[in-house]
DNA sequence: TCCATGACAAGAG
DNA sequence: GCTCTTGCCATGG
């Protein structure tokens, strides 16, 4: 664990920690918040996490609504138990319906999760 | 230093 | 909807 990469997995972690219970973000939408170089930096850096860390891991999706496939088996449904926990719901595709559950923070940086107002 | 790998994303067919 | 390809870049051997 190298210093210099410790500082961006810090702002990622910071970040992720910010999601609210019983809401998402996807790996791309972390990257664009915590300034990192990109999406695949977000699963590295939560890949890299200790399972007592107190980071919401499980509240990072991708940008299709899906739970990443993991290398281990299984470990997919248990990422899904635990959002299904939180009160999220999963369509009959097992996924999640972003435009729903998507965290929307309200600062500078929200422009990536600015869409069209609903209606 | 080069090379392969990876909890991604977007575009093409 | 699907799979495949390319871009991305930190990490480890």
């Amino acid at each position: 664990v190298t210093r210099r990469t410790s500082q961006t997995y810090d702002r990622i972690y910071r970040t992720v920690k910010r999601i609210p219970k019983g809401r998402v973000a996807t790996y791309g939408q972390v990257a664009v918040l915590a300034a990192a170089s990109g999406p695949r930096q977000v699963g590295y850096a939560l890949n890299a996490l200790e399972a007592n860390s107190g980071v919401p891991w499980h509240r990072v999706i991708n940008a299709q609504g899906r739970v990443s496939p993991r290398a281990q088996p299984g470990w997919e449904q248990v990422q899904r138990g635990m959002l299904e926990a939180e009160g999220l719901r999963f369509d009959e595709h097992g996924r999640i319906p972003l435009a729903r559950y998507q965290w929307k923070p309200r600062d500078a940086l929200s422009r990536f999760t600015a869409r069209k107002p609903c209606r």
